[in-house]
DNA sequence: TTTCATAGTATCCTATTTGTAACTACTTAC
DNA sequence: GTAAGTAGTTACAAATAGGATACTATGAAA
C-alpha cells in the first residue's frame, strides 16, 4: 500500500474478498451450492443424503442461502409434501468461484497424494 | 449417492470442494493470500496492519498457510530482525479462486447497494 | 537506563459453528 | 392402530474460531 494511487483499490479488493466470504463462509454453503448448480434441483432429504449434512445444519444453511437469494424453495403439492430446492439465477454467478475451487481441490489432492 | 454410475464422479467433485475449503477456510486465509499474491512480499507487521488481523491470529494463520506450502517465511538479517512473508509459486494456483471471489464480491456489493 | 521497534507468544475469554439425538406434524399404506 | 416416509425443529453438548490484552526477547537509539 505504498502506492497512494492504488490505496483505495486495494481496500476495495480486500473488502470484496471479505464480502464474498461473508456470504459463502463456513463448511457447507459452497458445497450445497455446488450440488444445486451442477446437479440441479434436489429435495431436502436428497440434499441431506448427498451432502452428508444433518437436517438441523442443512435447514439453517438453506435459510441463509435463501436470504441471500442464492437458492429457491418450492413446496410441492404431493403426498407427503415434498420441498424442492434449486439454485437461483444469481447463484449462477458463483459458478466461477465454485468451479475454480473444484479444480484447485482436485489438483491439490493429486499433489499431496503424490508426495 | 444411490446412482452407481454417477456416484464416483459426484463424490470426487464434492470432496474436491471440501478439500479446498479445508485448506483455505476461515475468515482470513484467502484475504492473506490475496494480499501476498496481488501486492507481493510483506513483513509481519505490515501484513497485520494491512489486513486488520491481530498478531495472535495472524501468526496462527501464517503457520497453517506455511504448512500447506502456500507462503514462504524468510527471516532477514536486519536490526531489529524482520521477517518477510511471500506467497509461494503454488499459491499462484489459487489465483483463479481468489480473483473469482474478488469479482463476485465487487458485483455482489453493487447488487445489494442498488436494492 | 529507558524507550522504541521488530516479531511474535501466552493467557483468558466469548462467540460462533457444528454435531447428536430425539422429537413434531402430516399423510399414506398396511 | 401402527409403521413408514415426507420436512423439518428442539434441546443440549462439543468443538472450533476469533478477539483483547499483556507479555517475552532482541537490539539500537536517545
Amino acid at each position: 500500500m505504498k502506492n497512494k494511487s492504488s490505496g483505495v483499490a486495494c481496500e476495495n479488493v480486500h473488502s470484496a474478498i471479505q464480502d464474498t466470504l461473508y456470504v459463502v463462509n463456513g463448511k457447507w454453503k459452497l458445497l450445497i451450492l455446488s450440488i444445486l448448480v451442477n446437479e440441479g434441483t434436489k429435495r431436502f432429504g436428497e440434499l441431506s443424503r448427498a451432502s452428508g449434512i444433518s437436517p438441523r445444519i442443512l435447514s439453517k444453511e438453506l435459510h441463509e442461502l435463501e436470504m441471500n437469494q442464492l437458492v429457491n424453495r418450492k413446496v410441492c403439492d404431493t403426498k407427503p409434501v415434498t420441498v424442492e430446492y434449486s439454485s437461483t439465477e444469481y447463484a449462477g454467478t458463483l459458478k466461477e468461484v465454485i468451479d475454480a475451487m473444484i479444480r484447485w481441490g482436485e489438483n491439490h489432492r493429486k499433489k499431496i497424494t503424490a508426495q
